[in-house]
DNA sequence: TGTGACATATAAGTCTGACTTTTTGTTCCC
DNA sequence: GGGAACAAAAAGTCAGACTTATATGTCACA
């Protein structure tokens, strides 16, 4: 599941972001180098490479004669797919899962409208065919495959969008999404009226028609926003 | 202007970031650490450290045996600030600016919508004063002072929106607005309806009115796209 | 008593060299 | 020709010595 996993560094890495991410320094907090190789059993030269990816992340600072020092949480890179995770495993799953619902429905309608102007006819074609795995699997608790055909839904819209930022938002959308079935809400089968939804923007995309696609992606995403009793606009 | 700035390894990264961002070394290129040390004239343990940054923003991919290979644009990281200042500096600046201004197209208005709900009253009063600071240079070739109140304005209205994921674009929105007015179109004042549309937003949102706080940010952002001959949904 | 220059201790930063581990490509044998 | 054993290559890891920046405390001087 852990990208990093591999090496040494990246299990040292896999403890530290989560402990830190989770908040367990308050910002401002120092760490040092060589007590940290000590508690991980790892040599400085490991140590002092976690520190610097920390600190490409933002999560951290590392200053001469100081030390290792926490940043606030308001410093973090928090589109960095590592950062997600580790927030999504940890305390605040909740608010961060509010976060980037309302980041999708920002997104997807716009990525929605470009898709219907720019999707290939292979991309159309994949449309349709998720479209229909997920009516395929929209009752009878076959709440796995249907995951699998709305995952790659979205994730066709966002790169047939031909923005790179949107496409890039693929990974984060299937967090999300398999969050919502895995763990929160969803214990029965889909909502049919989203399963219409879906059909008619794949319907859309094809058909070119841009406003239309980015209007039923506005309803997708604002039955999501309630689902988690965010107001919708 | 660089982040990293300071160090023998924020140096080294400052070269080579930029050289992958730009794309000088094809996706499946292998570079070796001894190499990359030798060529740069610094330890490997330095030179360690900054793969494993790369690294970590999916730049490159190091694995044993093989050597450290360039991944395809598509795996980087394009939200980070890091990388996203290494692809304005580089050669598809336009492209990249492109995309950001479409993100901010999909972004604004709805962070707009937001911030007229969650907007604290210092919010709103800084909210007019940049409003009021943009009137004031509006005219007469004042470039510099009103970037810098459009600057501000922006961030207040994402950080008002109360979602960290839209508050941690305020650098990114920086990054174009500063772009547009130093390096790109807009030699002479700024279009009066543009800085109107401005004032009525910081406006709408002092009332609450959210869902006209949306619709003006759609009209600023679609002037936005405009200005870099993209089409409007 | 306050202030500035200076000394000192501290923790990160850097370098070197030796050793380990994983992986790939080759060779050799059946 | 296919599979197993082997060798080489590159990253990964470690330990220790040294360098550099800098926060902080000290002390003399005003």
């Amino acid at each position: 599941m852990s990208t990093t996993g591999r090496g040494l560094h990246g299990r040292v890495l896999d403890t530290l972001g989560p402990e830190i991410t989770a908040g367990e320094y308050p910002p401002g907090s120092v760490l040092r180098t060589d007590e940290l190789a000590h508690r991980f059993d790892v040599s400085r030269s490991v140590m002092r490479e976690v520190v610097r990816v920390l600190e490409s992340m933002h999560l951290v600072e590392s200053r001469r004669r100081v030390g290792v020092t926490v940043l606030p949480a308001h410093e973090w890179n928090v589109y960095d797919p590592q950062v997600i995770r580790w927030r999504l495993a940890g305390a605040d799953r909740p608010r961060q899962l509010r976060s980037l619902t309302v980041l999708r429905s920002a997104i997807e309608p716009v990525a929605a409208g470009l898709a219907a102007r720019n999707a290939t006819p292979e991309q159309c074609a994949e449309l349709t065919e998720c479209a229909l795995g997920m009516v395929a699997n929209s009752s009878g608790h076959r709440l796995e495959g249907y995951l699998f055909h709305d995952v790659a839904f979205h994730r066709v819209i966002l790169t047939a969008s031909g923005n790179e930022m949107f496409a890039r938002l693929g990974d984060v959308v299937a967090e999300v999404l398999s969050g919502r079935t895995h763990h929160e809400v969803m214990f029965e089968d889909p909502d049919p009226a989203a399963v219409t939804l879906h059909v008619q923007l794949a319907e859309a995309v094809r058909e070119r028609d841009a406003a239309r696609a980015e209007k039923l992606t506005r309803e997708i995403t604002e039955g999501a926003l309630q689902e988690l009793d965010i107001l919708a606009p």
